[in-house]
RNA sequence: CCGGGUGUUGCGCAGUUGGUAGCGCGCUUGCUUUGGGAGCAAGAGGCCGAGCGUUCGAGUCGCUCCACUCGGACCA
């Protein structure tokens, strides 16, 4: 059709420049813009209404197993930053320092917060007294600063939102319990709220966060087929503890130092539902998150008792607790159906002359573009079942597309072979020396995303040295 | 940090052998329209990414930055 001319907004097919598609859809669903300092990004309105969602969701589990949200500053004097060597060597090439307060310069320099374990430590210092006030749950929502050399919106910006859960506890075995409690509460999170499946799983030792003892991960796979780290949570042992002095008085009444764990999840999860859900119409957003869950479009709308009708519907949804937008603005249909799209908006409400006649509305399904002619009478309840029905479709394809691009190997070359043809998650079995898995990176361009919690035994030898194998490990390339 | 690509109005682009900047969309106003990105008309909008150089003259040629972008390496 002619029409097509107008597509101003139309974006870079998923297939024909993955990474372009993506960009294209960050921008012209106005999630981000991009600001003056590099690597640095605006969360808009609508990409910002994402991340409250994701906020007010996740910050709920949180709040039902115990934890209590605090905010710590953003400045971290390199001193304190420096007690637990381990961390500095993970962190100090990608601080921003602070040098200067107005004109002068500083005795000290100050970090700006890349990850919070230090002040967190520091302040425990002050306050820990008694294993009476053990566990110490504490989460924050804030942004903090990477200065990373490749930057795109919402995967690696300088400065990202996010949540920093940390917790102390009087024995190894409840903050390890923690640690993986957490674990699953983002696994969960992401069935739930998103419609990503995941694989949990633990990193190995070349993977895992800079002071961890254990880092485990959940990791998810986009529609090119590589892997995003969508959460991770750390157990630490005591070695932080030790390092900044956090200790209590034990039951014993001898003075100990307390377990700690930290675990996070960043607006890089919108990145991740981008690229699970997204089509080349734009952006696919499950229910649970989308900040238009409904959106009703008036047809032919100043024609007698259209938008009446449409602000009635409105009403209607809004009173079942929905998220709604009524768009009477005078853009003709097609460009508010091609917007809406584009916004990964889950269902569309259609009300129109012909409709009003018959008594019934059409509803349009973002996920499968199907449409369904509803008697008005049935509007809540169609409305509720396709909701419900857009989450487990989503949910249910990308586990399909996992699935389907998940094979097990026992030769390197294989795996090579493989992500040659179609970047997929390969399993193998390997033998947990570091060695084995730097030599897959050089050999089939891959790195460990896991070893999941869900082992399989494929096999008795590790593929790269022949050795009797440990661990089933998942390995991709990863975001 | 290494390599490739791109910077001209809000967005997408054109701009010849160097001669003082144009198109489409969007935007504003009005009218007409409305079941898949509407039509007509009249408007507004530019330090041509920044700096230095070559030249009588630079969007155009040279050098140096910077930004965005893609791919590596590194990381949520």
């Amino acid at each position: 059709m002619a029409k097509q001319k107008k597509q101003v907004k139309a974006i870079t097919a998923m297939s024909e420049d993955f990474a372009q598609w993506y960009t294209d859809i960050c921008l012209k669903a106005e999630l981000v813009d991009y600001a003056s300092v590099k690597g640095f990004m605006i969360v808009r309105p609508y990409g910002y209404a994402i991340w409250e969602n994701i906020v007010n969701i996740m910050d709920g589990e949180f709040k039902k197993t115990g934890h209590v949200n605090v905010a710590m500053p953003m400045l971290i004097p390199e001193s304190l930053l420096k007690k637990e060597g381990e961390l500095v060597n993970g962190f100090a090439p990608e601080c921003a320092w602070v040098t200067h307060g107005g004109e002068g310069k500083l005795e000290e320099r100050l970090a700006v917060r890349p990850t919070s374990e230090t002040l967190f430590c520091d302040h425990w210092e002050h306050i820990l007294h008694s294993w009476r006030e053990l566990p110490m749950l504490y989460n924050q929502w804030c942004s903090v600063v990477r200065w990373e050399k490749t930057t795109r919106p919402f995967l690696r910006s300088r400065e990202f939102w996010w949540q920093e859960g940390h917790t102390i506890h009087e024995t190894a075995a409840e903050a390890e319990a923690e640690t993986e409690q957490q674990l699953w509460c983002y696994a969960n999170f992401c069935r739930d709220a998103l419609a990503m499946p995941v694989i949990p799983g633990r990193k190995t030792d070349k993977e895992k966060f800079a002071g961890a003892e254990a880092t485990y991960t959940i990791e998810a796979m986009m529609k090119d087929g590589k892997a995003l780290q969508s959460a991770t949570s750390h157990y630490f042992g005591d070695k932080f503890s030790r390092a900044y002095n956090v200790t209590f008085t034990g039951r014993d009444n001898t003075q100990q130092y307390p377990f700690q764990t930290s675990w996070g999840s960043t607006t890089r999860l919108i990145g991740a539902v981008i690229m699970t859900h997204g089509d080349d119409n734009g952006l696919v957003l499950p229910p649970p998150i989308a900040p238009i869950q409904v959106v009703v479009i008036p047809v032919a709308q100043h024609k007698p008792g259209v938008l009446d009708a449409a602000y009635a519907l409105n009403d209607r949804l809004k009173a079942m607790g929905l998220r709604v937008k009524t768009d009477d603005s005078d853009q003709s249909n097609g460009w508010k159906y091609a917007e809406y799209e584009m916004k990964g908006v889950p269902l569309r409400v259609e009300i129109g002359p012909k409709d009003m006649e018959k008594g019934q509305c059409v509803i349009a399904r973002r996920d499968t573009g199907e449409k369904y002619f509803v008697p008005l009478a049935e509007l809540e309840e169609k409305v509720q079942e396709l909701l419900k029905a857009v989450h487990e479709n989503l949910y249910e394809s990308a586990k399909k597309r996992l699935e389907e691009n998940t094979f097990a190997f026992d030769k390197v070359e294989d795996v090579k072979e493989a992500m040659e043809k179609h970047t997929c998650f390969a399993k193998t079995m390997w033998c947990g020396n570091e060695a084995c898995e730097i030599a897959m990176k050089e050999l089939a361009g891959v790195s460990s995303r896991c070893m999941p919690f869900e082992q399989e035994n494929l096999g008795e030898v590790c593929p790269v040295c022949g050795q009797p194998a440990k661990k089933m490990v998942v390995w991709g390339v990863a975001y």
